[in-house]
DNA sequence: ATGAGGCGTGTGACCGTGCACATGCCCGCA
DNA sequence: TGCGGGCATGTGCACGGTCACACGCCTCAT
């Protein structure tokens, strides 16, 4: 009965074919800027377009063309400062390659979960994927699967290096290592972040690699979770001994946590210990005492990110050398008593 | 050619159902849990179906059906903990309710953007709508297109109840003010967050409320942004009067500025100045000193958000109350000093 | 014995889009 | 004059699911 009203539905290329008297296929070549059709033509469409609030249908076309224009994150932990700057920054750059970005949160100790994201971002018809979770159960289960999809991974590996992009992280641990021991630090701890984080495993190779080149005796690491409570009772438990003046701690919050414990000890900063972190959150430089850390680029990284994956396709010979980060030094830092 | 190896597209239900000697039809039963096959049949097809991972399209299924199991989630300042906290527990709410979140971050000072991230969700088919932007102008353009979706608005406007849930902003706020006041504080300051943010206005609403209730005498907020620096700024700009004995900042990072500022200036917290935060974030524990604040269930919040979108369909009778949130008494406020 | 009805399954259409191919027209060149 | 070729447009099918309906078979009440 209804020949011209929706009948419920949206109006689709047929509907807006037939109000303009024509084909449905002359109005899928307007929505796809094909070069053959005469201007008038095209714009009769047009208006009719705009008339009805016509939308594509997104489903029908990725159903026909396999391509979903979507990338897709897997992510844990994505409250926290690193992780959400990242995924921040590859949605603008995503963007601006006119991209969307679809979001898997998982929780990444659970194989299941992890299965479950994937599955979902594939299912979805992600042209490709970044992983931002630490697990090198991840990349087993991406490989176990045969994803065809063109990944990259926000992590330091070192190896598998054409799917891996990051901020040299080793680097940057070397930098905020060398810097203490500059200032004449020789008992230096290290606190890392979560055992399973490559990111955390990287920061400490850093860490070790620097202490041994300078020919400082390396103590053993301490296996932190980039909380700021742990970074409390962290420096609760070493002040009781209290053999080191300086601590590099593998993130900012743990070194906050770190600085709360060794005041309410009733020492001070940097007189008695100095403090690095890592990542510079935005609140570090008014943490009290303003925090010497290290900064990443994270902007940087989101927009080579979406480069190497949709670079992939066009053989773009995007940089793929790591993004060296920086060291900025505030008041947490200074040279030991004695 | 061809017969049985995939030709490079992924498998149909009516691969499967060749394979297992059924037609396509009853693969789709199986798929969505038909009661009437014989479970002899529904194994083989599971069989078949595990052995050449299956995967349903989800393209197609969205095509014919409509139906997304997909909430979206319109976001700005994703990076900002009350947002991101929100996001996750959102994800991991609709998760256990078998349904999936796209997220779409805009700029809120930029119409277009708006209207941008919005049709993209709607394009992709959304089953409900998340807004955790501040701006009046998202809601603008939400009613102005005739939005057929269900949406939830993450902000206390007190006005369109059936489209609002919250944590009670308001009363949070009254909380951290009539804190400051029982310990005997008569000269408060306040800084809100942006203007055009719907939870700073109400934060800034309840403080004058508290305020006039309680007959202080009231001094007009200072219009922050957010940031610990501006906080910083702020601070050292309060201090050149030095007219207060107390600051209720409307979240935790522009607290910590404050503090730093107040520390800067030789003063003592909360000796000299008593400093109350909002939203409890997990490093305010170890400020310095350890930060009084206003706690806000975000699970909760996720958990009532997506149980309001989905359950209007069920006509679900769900709690509508605002959440209250919950004062958490630390050590950055005390007496003041006479 | 017969018809109603449930069970297990198959057939064909349809959702909205893009693609391959066909069509008619006009232009230019041999 | 005939023909190749580009332009503007139309026709029909494919994509991978779901839905409405049909079909045999068996059971059970009439």
């Amino acid at each position: 009965m209804s020949d011209e009203p929706s009948k419920g539905r949206a109006p689709s290329i047929r509907d807006v074919a037939r109000l303009a008297g024509v084909s449905h296929q002359t109005v899928s070549r307007v929505l796809n800027h094909h070069p053959s059709i005469r201007p008038e033509t095209k714009q009769r469409v047009l208006d009719v377009m705009a008339e009805v609030q016509y939308q594509p249908n997104r489903a029908a076309r990725a159903l026909v063309t396999s391509r979903s224009h979507t990338i897709g994150i897997l992510s844990s932990q994505s409250t926290q400062y690193g992780p959400a700057s990242s995924i921040t920054a590859i949605e603008a750059a995503a963007r601006e390659a006119g991209y969307w970005v679809s979001t898997a949160n998982i929780d990444a100790s659970d194989d299941r979960s992890i299965a479950d994201g994937l599955a979902h971002l594939v299912a979805q018809g992600v042209e490709g994927l970044v992983v931002i979770a630490p697990q090198a159960r991840v990349f087993d289960t991406l490989a176990q699967r045969s994803i065809d999809v063109p990944y990259v991974s926000l992590q330091s590996t070192g190896q598998d290096p054409d799917h891996t992009l990051s901020v040299d992280q080793i680097a940057g641990a070397r930098l905020a290592t060398r810097h203490l021991i500059e200032l004449g630090h020789r008992n230096i701890y290290h606190l890392t972040g979560p055992q399973d984080w490559i990111e955390a495993e990287a920061r400490m190779r850093g860490f070790l690699e620097e202490m041994s080149a300078s020919d400082v005796p390396t103590t053993a690491p301490i296996l932190g979770d980039w909380t700021a409570d742990f970074g409390y009772y962290a420096g609760r438990e070493l002040l009781t001994v209290r053999d080191f003046t300086a601590i590099f701690s593998s993130n900012d919050q743990m070194a906050l946590g770190l600085m709360h414990a060794i005041r309410d000890a009733g020492l001070e900063i940097p007189r008695d210990v100095s403090i690095v972190g890592f990542d510079d959150i935005p609140e570090a430089a008014h943490f009290w005492p303003p925090l010497t850390t290290v900064r990443q680029d994270f902007a940087e990284l989101g927009r080579r990110c979406v480069a190497l994956l949709l670079g992939s396709d066009a053989g773009a010979p995007e940089p793929r050398d790591a993004i060296v980060p920086e060291l900025v030094v505030r008041s947490s830092t200074g040279r030991p008593a004695f």
